[in-house]
DNA sequence: CAGAGCATGTAAGAAGTTACATGATTGT
DNA sequence: ACAATCATGTAACTTCTTACATGCTCTG
């Protein structure tokens, strides 16, 4: 950002938020960052109200003070050039083509620098912790590409699996 | 760090490839982030070099003088507790569990926001750049781990691409 | 009506990015 | 010997994290 109209990955997301609920306060948004399953997307407080200020300030989304006693309550919609800002940053093939961050891949890449027998038990450990993982409550295509998602990556461990035998 | 064993992803990694390759610069493990398929390492000078001071001060690499001019040359090699942290940082399954950052899943979980023939259009372009890249140079271990990601990658978005229609 | 925890922030610090500086080395 | 680029950093800035402050609102 900085008057650079190309969003972060978390502007972007807090951005598709908003277009999605049509009106969300900062601390909404930030309690769906929390409740992702990755902690890329942390979910502090420190993080998304300076993000939300960020976005008013450069006109993508228009705060309004909705607040019904003496606390102060802000809550966002989508502006046009958010809407529009959205569209880009959805449709950037460069940006979703990136390999992103992938802990366990990272770990695999050096998988020859463990004992075998190590690595089995950190792939088999891994397996049970996505088991372990409860659906959260959020909208249909969340869930459903969260649960595509751990699928292929169940498949993919299985495949390693295999190949360290 | 700053006395805390716990490992970042890039001091992980970077550890991790000192023990492979026993003796390298700061700037060849600059390079190979750098040339790594992944936007997150992004492999800058600014974050490479005070990350190897960081890891010689916590006493995980042994950085030894090796300048054969005026030049300075910092070689760095593990240390025995870096050999302990590694293996504890490879195995943590807690972190291997970690959903991390994938702009990809991303973006689909906001689809619904896109109009259908955008959603399509994207896929396919990242399907497209998926063959486009060029297998870097590097160990065997790595390379193999990056093409049976990308395979199962383009498993998953044909996947969607059927689901969409 | 007292305590828990909800909601809105801010402050200090960590870790990364881009951009620059500077000298060494290499190719022609 | 001159230019390109390799190699080693450093400086300023951005963004995120952790930790705190503060007042509101609900529940027993």
């Amino acid at each position: 950002m900085s008057s650079d109209p190309t969003l972060t990955e978390l502007e972007g997301a807090a951005l598709a938020l908003v277009a999605r609920e049509q009106a969300l306060t900062a601390y909404e948004i930030k309690e769906w960052f929390r409740r992702s399953p990755s902690s890329y997307w942390s979910g502090s407080a420190g993080a998304v109200y300076p993000l939300m200020k960020r976005l008013e300030t450069a006109g993508l989304v228009a705060g309004t003070d909705e607040s019904r006693s003496n606390r102060p309550r802000r809550v966002f919609r989508l502006t046009a050039p958010g809407e529009a800002a959205l569209q880009a940053w959805l449709s950037d093939a460069e940006r979703a083509a990136d390999a992103g961050h992938d802990p366990l891949r990272t770990r695999l890449a050096f998988v020859a620098q463990m004992p075998p027998d190590k690595a089995k038990a950190l792939l088999h450990e891994v397996l049970q912790r996505y088991e372990g993982q409860t659906s959260p409550s959020d909208a249909a295509g969340t869930i459903a590409v969260h649960k595509s998602w751990l699928e292929m990556r169940r498949t993919w461990i299985r495949e390693w699996l295999a190949r360290l035998d």
